[in-house]
DNA sequence: GTCTATAATTCGATAGAC
DNA sequence: GTCTATCGAATTATAGAC
């Protein structure tokens, strides 16, 4: 699973092979099946849930026991930014990749990327309730933030600096003033 | 090209095979290595490089005799979500599943989308320079605009919905607001 | 649970006639 | 320029022994 979380986030769903996986595993192959016997597409489900929620655990500890909701979201882009610089740029979001490679070639694939973004942005929409903000303001506040952080991640894995994330900080946080009461 | 354009931006690199675009294209399988001798990767090359520039192209339509930043700004949302809606939620950036295929694993495609993403950069901070904008606002404004155009469309294409391009419209219409003079 | 061999298909790419 | 046949390697998945 992990092995294979850090393929699919990398070089996608299509473009990581099973003995791929199994290999950077160090994993003996007919275990695969064993565990897997749905193969590469209950392997990728799975994936790609347990990332999504992994990742929400990152999130909810940025803004745990934080006070500002504003130096939570710069903390949120200057993390992400560490991160893209530490892995050379190869670990943005876990599952952006295969979101974008199976919306419209493979339906349960699909639904797995989409009940992560929903759980996502319920859960912010929820945690920025608490800083004041309406129902609508922090819907609107979490689904900007998703929307610039992985636009950012697009740019940065391409271009290979961290200035799209520095400027999604920027904008993420001018949003969130002209919201917050 | 134009089969392999729609394939690339729908199903990805590694997810669209050359003799499915051929087939696409009811193109003669023999003319692919005639015209493309560099194979699949040159032909993806060539798709990145040429529909990054139509897109450009239409990002400049929307601006051009446009006297008001904002408007513009909401057209390109608003027609965003269209095309998005009136395909199946499958049209959405033409490059950018390629991009995040490749950025780890094809330096030369990397580039090239790179390359693109530059451009566009550019083209719009050119552009916002003439509404009064400082250049750095004009480079922070179209960063942020196509990370949220970007980050929107992955949520598009996977929730099978335009709320995320409406909260980028929105999103990027108050920051725009916040840097105009 | 794990191993190896292999089935069955598809992949990108090429050869050579026309 | 186009066509067909095909190559060699890769793919996912399975069979059957251990």
């Amino acid at each position: 699973m992990t092995a294979g979380a850090e393929l699919l986030r990398r070089n996608g769903y299509t473009g990581t092979g099973v003995k791929q996986i199994v290999q950077a595993a160090n994993a003996p192959f007919g275990s695969l099946y064993h565990f897997f016997p749905g193969g590469k597409e209950q392997l990728g489900e799975e994936v790609i849930r347990t990332s999504g929620m992994l990742y929400l655990a990152l999130f909810e500890i940025f803004f745990a026991d934080e006070p500002d909701l504003i130096h939570g979201i710069e903390a949120c882009f200057a993390s992400a930014a560490e991160t893209l610089r530490e892995t050379d740029y190869a670990d943005a979001c876990p599952i952006a990749t295969v979101a974008l490679e199976v919306a419209s070639t493979n339906e349960k694939l699909r639904i797995a990327t989409a009940d992560v973004f929903t759980a996502w942005i319920e859960a912010g929409t929820e945690k920025f309730g608490k800083y004041g903000l309406s129902a609508e303001s922090a819907r609107l506040l979490t689904i900007a933030l998703v929307n610039s952080l992985e636009g950012a991640f697009v740019l940065s894995r391409s271009l290979r600096n961290t200035e799209s994330l520095q400027v999604a900080g920027i904008s993420s946080v001018a949003l969130a003033r002209t919201l917050l009461p």
